[in-house]
DNA sequence: CTTTTTCCGTGATATATGTCACACAGACGC
DNA sequence: GCGTCTGTGTGACATATATCACGGAAAAAG
């Protein structure tokens, strides 16, 4: 239950029916992640679905040998596809969720996910809409690794990330970013220091200014 | 409608309710198609959904450049997740499906999937686990690219395909491999040869023998 | 059968990316 | 201040993959 209704109220206004935020408000969980926080892990079992309310968090997958790979980011009102199937067929999380920055959130139990589909239209919009911007997301994702050399992706990287986070100044190490794009620290060193000299952006530690 | 009510019976008893049963058999579309035939093609709209009874279909990615992804295949009783979420939005197609085999299937209006979703319990059972399906796919996929080697690849490649097809014998170009996989003729030639040497397939013109 | 087309094999070489080794610089504790 | 981390820059080199340039072989067309 959350106290806060009118919360809940300003977020969804104008997306769901008056009775499905008074339903979200009776049963939802609010919650509040700093940076870093982690909201799924592998392995682990998904309970509830999140949505975002505000923030973002980053979706990757991680095989067991250490590599990352970065699936998508989630922000505004979106939610995570993943944890609507994989909750409901009982199977162990495939993927990591990690807090971009300061997050708000409310998690759905799962029967509810499930039961609203059919007693709320716009849940259902809701739900339908949410695996129609995943799959998008994974299709440009996989366009990205196919297809493009590792400068276009940084660029894309860059370019998605300070679309997720709405700011210009990027708090992450070249080492983070060679993780998520499963190749080697310094072949990012090089290529940022490239676009550093193209004039693309500025360098400092800890910190990438996108200009 | 479908003539031969025996066929959907066959085909779904078990799954699905009778009464879904007889509303397939009265709004199903069944229609064969023959190797190599394009179920849908990038850009265009969907208005139906195909459930493949038997044979496989392959799902690919192409770019503007003529650049080419496998993304996954669909066989038995599987269906394709991107033309339910892709039609209601009516977003055009992103993607290709073409048949790997002569192929059956049965075409459901995108109205009906929707409406049946709230109807038939097995009916959204069996849309949820689509999804589930095809992301998992797509994480495979993924890893695959990201990860894996290109003789790696290959061996996946290979391996899924088998699977797909239910045999040993590839019919197939390297060419046409190579385009899948998004890199050359001359490289996917090389790695099949060296395979051959090792003993895991036999090579012949238009064939590939998995031992 | 002869010609033509499509597919395959393979060396040589180019380019992109990965790895190793190490220097240095800013942050941080003490 | 000083030492100790952690993050960054960079050359040299290793490897994987892409590209070019062929020749030959099997199938298809004539």
């Amino acid at each position: 239950m959350i106290n806060d209704s009118q919360l809940v109220n300003r977020a969804f206004r104008g997306d769901f029916e008056p009775a499905l935020i008074e339903e979200i408000n009776r049963v939802g969980i609010y919650q509040e992640v700093e940076e870093g926080d982690y909201l799924i892990r592998p392995g682990s079992y998904i309970r509830s679905v999140p949505i975002i309310l505000s923030g973002s968090v980053k979706i990757m997958r991680a095989d067991a040998g250490g590599n990352e790979a970065l699936l998508y980011y989630l922000s505004g009102l979106d939610s995570c596809a993943m944890s609507m199937t994989g909750g409901p067929a009982n199977k162990p999380s495939e993927i990591t969720a990690v807090a971009e920055e300061k997050t708000r959130l409310i998690f759905i139990p799962l029967e509810k996910v499930d039961e609203w589909i059919c007693r709320f239209p716009t849940w259902k919009q809701f739900v339908f809409r949410t695996y129609q911007r995943r799959f998008d997301d994974m299709i440009a994702t996989i366009d990205s690794i196919a297809f493009q050399k590792l400068d276009e992706r940084l660029l894309t990287y860059l370019k998605k990330k300070t679309q997720s986070c709405q700011c210009t100044v990027l708090q992450v190490t070249h080492e983070e970013i060679a993780r998520e794009m499963a190749t080697s620290r310094e072949v990012i060193s090089r290529l940022l220091k490239q676009l550093e000299r193209v004039g693309y952006l500025r360098l400092s530690r800890n910190k990438i200014e996108i200009l």
